[in-house]
RNA sequence: GGCUGUGUAGCUCAACUGGAUAGAGCACUUGACUACGAAUCAAGAGGUUUCAGGUUCGAAUCCUGACACGGUCACCA
């Protein structure tokens, strides 16, 4: 294909304005949308944007432009006008050539190199707690998002920043030493992150009771009496204050932070454990990743860039976007780009959170050389990522106009907000059992596959579930704080993942009959197929639309417009199904153009549900 | 309170970035398996796009102002 068909209508339209109008019609905006289905026609000009260079009515223009197009553009085949809109008809064999050429190539969709590289971070979870929810949201964005980055022709770099030290892991670390009595995830038996999770729930549910207790002292009462507000309740008042009290009064928070002290100080016995704990963690994310079916190419840890930025503040100050206070502090004055004034570096010397996110987008860039970086992060931390790309956009890095925050709506239940002390959050491994448990039950009452073994018919109903989650959470739009019904997540029918693996399946299925029934089928004869049926047209029109859509999907980071995409085209195969007979159609050449056609769907299906993370199983 | 996001069918979500009669799925009612696979298809019902103004050939979409619900306003991470 040269030239897209859009970008031939377009010219069309263009040279049609100069001859018949005489107005110079490349200086001409046209407006070109696809048609609405309970139209006839693929592409549709509205002309009332050209009343003005025409000088005439919407539908006189509309009948002069479509005379001129199907007369002098071969891909126009016909048109019809309604109402001030031209609908185009892209002629047969137009869309038979692409079908047989492009259309059933292997790697369809694939866009050409484009010469740079993505950095795409997502995941980035803190290590004293399982992955839950939130997380499978995050990662399955950010997972589609570098998918997609990279058929649209992209190197992409997928990454993670490990949140592994701090005050939260030495809590659990604290809590293992003081009530694990030596136990490990082999004794128990339990997978290790959820090990080391029960270590930080074991923590909190001890510090409340130690908290409770003090709340009843002599200290406790008289600490209410001098800062309690005018009419409040002991209640709210103690909720208010126990992170003063964790610092203040509380034995387990003394003892906790000393723990984040020796391991600052580098104490042997502290990073000891910190390293035993740690690598609990990390084999039990390693599960889940591989659960999931992620993967990434790099991870940074916390405990190694916290420590940077020190050189982009040196380089800020050297720059005048930086300023020194007098207590010897630094911060940069963002108030111009409606941003706040920002401390990057305490009057101790030491940085804070946003500093070390500004080294660690250096060391990216020293690493891969990239011209953008995604990061794919939770809309609460908003303001943090404005704030950070303006900071670097201020110190002038290379890569800083490529710079994105992929910003994604927190996930709620159907009760609410998930919240840990009220045990609602949602466990991804759980999570993950539950809808390939809810497919094993779905598949039970079904004999499509039980002529497999165990394993295969196991496999299959894996992929099934997975299918049902993922596409579930992603066919959401990502700005969209989305409401998660664990009963809705594990839906089979209707607009689901299975749903567009059945369709997917189907076209494996009539492909695998042709092959048994031994039928010689002379593919040579796909190309005398020349009166196309609707629903021809449309699934073809679809096909067509696909590297399109990629590219589109691709630069505004939104892995929910290929999940519609796949199942609107799932539909259309659904229907050219239901309506057509493939293998007994009416002619060898009817036979032929469909296989080719269902084989194309089937490319086309896979290749997206890949984008989106999703595997297709040959049967089900 | 400042900034910011969201508000569409009973529920979960779309709407090609200003275009035609606002579309899907779930749930509900009804029909279609001796067909290449019914995890399917077809039909019905369901709407004052939160509200009020404005911009224009044309608004769910843009502007103004309300209302509701999130998020965020650290020398925390």
């Amino acid at each position: 294909m040269e030239k897209t068909l859009p970008a031939i209508l377009e010219a069309g339209v263009q040279a049609a304005i100069t001859d018949l109008y005489g107005a110079d019609g490349t200086a001409v905006e046209i407006t070109l949308q696809t048609t609405r289905r309970e139209f006839e026609g693929e592409f549709t000009v509205v002309t009332f944007p050209l009343t003005r260079v025409a000088r005439k009515k919407p539908d006189e223009i509309a009948e002069d432009l479509g005379q001129y197009l199907k007369e002098k553009v071969a891909e126009v085949a016909d048109y019809n006008v309604i109402k001030g809109f031209l609908n185009l008809v892209i002629s047969d064999e137009y869309w038979r050539d692409f079908l047989l050429t492009d259309g059933i190539a292997d790697d369809y969709g694939q866009g050409a190199p484009k010469g740079e590289t993505v950095v795409v971070e997502f995941a980035s979870p803190n290590t004293n707690k399982p992955l839950h929810l939130g997380h499978v949201r995050n990662i399955l964005l950010g997972w589609s998002s570098a998918q997609l980055l990279a058929k649209a022709g992209y190197e992409v770099k997928k990454v993670q920043i490990i949140n592994d030290r701090g005050i939260a892991i030495c809590k659990s670390m604290l809590a293992w030493q003081l009530f694990g009595g030596g136990a490990t995830p082999e004794s128990t038996g339990i997978k290790p992150d959820h090990f080391v999770g029960e270590y930080y729930v074991r923590f909190e549910q001890k510090f409340q009771e130690e908290y409770k207790a003090w709340q009843t002292t002599v200290e406790g009462k008289k600490t209410f009496a001098l800062h309690g507000k005018p009419g409040q309740t002991t209640e709210a008042f103690f909720k208010g204050y126990s992170k003063k009290y964790f610092n203040e009064y509380s034995v387990l928070g003394a003892q906790a932070s000393e723990m984040l002290r020796q391991w600052e100080a580098g104490d042997e016995a502290t990073r000891a454990l910190w390293n035993k704990m740690n690598g609990w963690v990390y084999k039990g994310f390693e599960e889940t990743y591989a659960a999931l079916g992620v993967n990434f190419d790099k991870l940074y840890y916390e405990s190694n860039t916290y420590v940077l930025g020190k050189d982009m503040i040196d380089k800020g100050l050297e720059m005048g976007v930086f300023h020194t206070r007098e207590d010897g502090s630094v911060y940069a004055d963002l108030t111009d780009a409606k941003l706040s004034e920002k401390t990057l570096m305490r009057a101790d010397g030491t940085s804070i959170y946003i500093t070390q996110d500004l080294g660690t987008a250096r060391l990216r860039y020293d690493d891969f050389g990239a011209t953008r970086m995604l990061y794919t992060v939770a809309d609460e931390q908003n303001h943090h990522f404005a704030t950070l790309f303006e900071l670097l956009k201020r110190l002038d890095e290379p890569y800083a106009p490529g710079l994105y925050h992929l910003s994604y709506g927190m996930v709620d239940l159907p009760t609410g907000r998930m919240k840990s002390r009220e045990g609602t959050v949602v466990d991804a491994d759980d999570l993950m059992k539950e809808v390939i448990h809810e497919a094993r039950l779905v598949s039970q009452e079904r004999a499509a596959t039980s002529d497999l073994s165990e394993d295969d018919r196991e496999e299959i109903i894996r992929q099934i579930g997975l299918a049902a989650l993922k596409f579930h959470i992603i066919k959401v739009g990502p700005k969209k704080r989305m409401t998660f019904d664990p009963k809705e997540s594990v839906d089979m029918q209707g607009q689901t993942g299975p749903y567009v693996q059945n369709a997917y399946v189907r076209t494996r299925a009539v492909w695998r009959k042709a092959e048994e029934n031994g039928v010689a089928i002379d593919f040579a004869l796909a190309k005398d197929y020349t009166k196309l049926a609707p629903a021809e047209r449309e699934l073809i029109n679809q096909l067509y639309s696909f590297p399109e859509l990629i590219s589109t999907a691709a630069e505004s980071y939104d892995p929910s417009l290929i999940a519609m995409f796949c199942y609107e085209l799932a539909k259309n195969l659904h229907k050219f199904w239901h309506d057509h007979s493939i293998l007994s159609a009416e002619t060898p050449a009817a036979v032929a153009f469909r296989l080719q056609l269902c084989k194309a769907v089937g490319n086309t299906l896979q290749a997206g549900m890949r984008l989106i993370g999703i595997e297709v199983p040959e049967r089900m």
